[in-house]
Parts: structure tokens; C-alpha cells; sequence
DNA sequence: TGTACATCAGTGAACGCGCGTTCACTGATGTAC
DNA sequence: TGTACATCAGTGAACGCGCGTTCACTGATGTAC
């Protein structure tokens, strides 16, 4: 198995890390809200008292899960960026790529988005309106929709947003072999709102 | 104040209304799997014991307001088909009608369709996708659909159904003053999709 | 209408249990010399 | 390299509390005659 940690440092590390997984595979079942601090340290293998070497209440966990989410999903959609030619279609298949390997982290952000306590929803609901504020200012840079009112553009970035964020709600709550419908649907439904981008107004230029 | 009630049938109907509006108005803050049956008693002004006179345990309280929510959504979409000549933007805004009088129970079904136990989302998922196969059943009645593929017709369905539901569930948990924008977001993206279904395939009668 | 009995929503005591948090502690790891 | 002291992640006992659930009960309402 694995070997002794050497410094004291890396064992606090790797309990911390443990706290968070044992989380996230609790929470994945009854949700975060229904956990207790007791039995998140039973998951991770320390007393209950422990707890408190590295968060200082269970809402604290909860909000570090949540950075650590909102921080995956930034370097996510940071790597999109770096290919801004490539399709609709390969941008979200990209993401979804993305995600694949983090759907505990993901599923934590997509049910405490609107079943946590008011700090969490929020500090959600934060991150989504940046990335569609983002995804604003990348739209209003292609030529075709360089007239639109910026309202409109926001209108039509927020559905865009919803629509993959809902596919990957769906995403990771999926059994592994529905997984791929689910990114062929989204993929469809982000063209078809492309499409109606298209046909808003007669912007041609 | 209210008369004191004649039946002893009518009493008992009336403090299990309690307990289902306390646990809403429990649930809303917290989330219902953070509530306890105790407490829940008290916001009915029973003893925890009485409890048991109207339900078997909490979970069957849950799936009785699953059911009283899903009951509602049914009836808000039966109205909608009542007027099938409507405009788009008009049926929109009715839906937002029918919810803006029961933002309690929508609320519940919105968090509960993420964040709740398996049984209760389970209950929520197998209703939107009852939804969805209904609504594809009157796009497949427009002449202008009738040629798309059966797949294509349930991708844009559900992809109007996500937008709509997306929109209740921020309208619910809105400051009233946000309210209008929001309804009015829900209009534009929903128009936004329409256009796109029609340039999907150039499919004219 | 009056009486005798049945029903049953709500009561209150009691139970064992897991909870969050405090506290003084242990002993391995880290650091200074 | 060896020794003496500091640090600090994890321990274990203890606490008071709210929990879900059981049980026998009360007394107002309902029903049969």
C-alpha cells in the first residue's frame, strides 16, 4: 500500500483530504445537510474531537468544498479558452471531459446550488453569474453578434450556462452508461439555441 | 381569530395542514433534510407524538408535499393546454401565474429535486420527464414539426422544459422586485429556442 | 332529547442514543544547539 | 551526530441536549339506542 508520510505536515494534508472525500461520498447520499461532524471524522479514521485541527465547523467544510468546486470549474473553462476556434460541439464535449473525472465535486455544486444553507447557495450562485458575465464579454466578441444590445447577449449567455450546467447536473447524478446520451443532448440543445442566436436578429455582416 | 372548528375530522384536517405548511416554511430556510420531526411538531403547535396521527415518519411527509407540488404543477399545465391558440410568451407568463401563487411548494420541489433523498428525487424526475413526453406530444401536433425526428422533437422539448423549470426555480427563491426580470428572461430565452427549432431543419409546409 | 359507550387527536413521561463541544492528555515529529 | 525542548495531530473522558419512538393516558367528539 502506500508508504509512511514523511513530515507531519503531509500526514495533517492527507487527513484534511480524507475529511473532504469522506464528505463528498456522504453527502453524495443524503446530501451535506444531513451529515454530522461525528460521523465525517469516523469516515476519515479520527476521533470526532480531531475535526477541529483542520476546520473549525462543519459549515466551514462545506464552504472549502464549495472553493474547491468553483476552483475546478474555473481551471475547466480556463482550458476552453485556450482553443476559442474550435466548435460548439468539441467545447462541450471539452467540458464535459472535464468534469468526467470530478463528478463527486460537481454533484456536491449542482445539489447544494439550490438545497444548502444561504452562504453556500450563494457563493454558487456567485461563481455561475461570473462565468456567464465571462461568457458575455467572449460573444460580444464574434462578429455576428458584435450589435446585439448587451442585454440580449446576457439573455442568451445565461441559457447557455443553464443549459450545460443542467447537463451536467444530470451528468454526474447519471449511471455511467446514460453518460453519453446526456452529453449528445446538450450538445444538440447548445446548437439549437445557437441557431435561434442566428435567426434573433437579421445581424449579418 | 378563526372559528374554533365543528368536526373533529375538520380539527385533524387542519393541524395537518399545519404540519405541512410548518415544514415548508422549515424546509425553505434550511432544507428539508435538516429538519426534525420534533421540530416540526412544534411549528404545528403539537407534541412530537401527535406526529404520528397524520404521518408514518418524515419521510412520508416529504413525498405527501412532493405529491401536493407535482399535483399542482399538473393542474398549472392543464390550464396552459385549456388555451393551445396562445402565443408563446403568453403561455410562458401564465405558467409564472399559476407558480407565483405557491412559490412555498415550488420551492420545496426545486431544492428537493437536487438536493433530496433518492426517493423524493426519483418522485420529481420521473414527473419533468412526464412532462417532457407531453410536450412532445403537442410539438409533434404543429405542422410545423410534424417531420422531425421523434428524438429531435424530445432533445428541444426537454430543452424547453430545463429552461422554464430553471427560470421557476430562480423566480421562487427571487426577491419580489426580481421577480418581473426574471419572468421576462424566461420569455426571451424560451423565444430564443423557438426560433432556433425553426431554422433547425428547413423544414416549411 | 338523554344516556351510555366508542373513538381517537393530542398529552406527557420515559427510554436509549448520537450529537457538538470542552478539556487535559499523549507521544511522535520537528527544531535548536 | 546527540540531546533537550517545543510543537501539535490525534486521543478519550465527559457534559448537557435534542433526537425518534414506546407507551399508557385523557377528555372532547361522535354514535347507537
Amino acid at each position: 500500500m502506500s508508504e509512511q508520510a514523511a513530515t507531519r505536515g503531509e500526514r495533517k494534508e492527507r487527513t484534511r483530504q480524507a475529511l473532504l472525500d469522506g464528505t463528498l461520498a456522504l453527502a453524495a447520499d443524503r446530501g451535506f445537510a444531513a451529515l454530522s461532524l461525528r460521523e465525517i471524522a469516523r469516515s476519515a479514521g479520527i476521533v470526532p474531537t480531531a475535526f477541529y485541527r483542520h476546520f473549525a465547523s462543519l459549515e466551514d467544510l462545506g464552504a472549502t468544498l464549495v472553493d474547491e468546486g468553483v476552483k475546478a470549474l474555473r481551471l475547466a473553462l480556463r482550458e476552453v479558452r485556450r482553443t476559442p476556434e474550435a466548435s460548439l460541439s468539441d467545447t462541450v464535449r471539452f467540458v464535459f471531459g472535464q468534469v468526467a473525472g470530478k463528478t463527486e465535486i460537481y454533484g456536491f455544486l449542482t445539489r447544494e446550488r439550490h438545497g444548502g444553507s444561504g452562504t453556500l447557495r450563494q457563493a454558487i450562485a456567485m461563481e455561475l453569474q461570473l462565468i456567464v458575465r465571462e461568457l458575455v464579454a467572449d460573444l460580444s466578441r464574434l462578429r455576428a453578434l458584435d450589435s446585439w444590445p448587451p442585454n440580449d447577449l446576457e439573455i442568451a449567455a445565461d441559457l447557455l450556462v443553464a443549459t450545460v450546467t443542467d447537463g451536467i447536473a444530470a451528468y454526474v447524478a447519471a449511471a455511467p452508461r446514460d453518460q453519453r446520451a446526456i452529453v449528445d443532448r446538450t450538445v444538440h440543445q447548445v446548437r439549437l439555441i445557437a441557431l435561434g442566436m442566428g435567426a434573433w436578429l437579421p445581424t449579418k455582416d
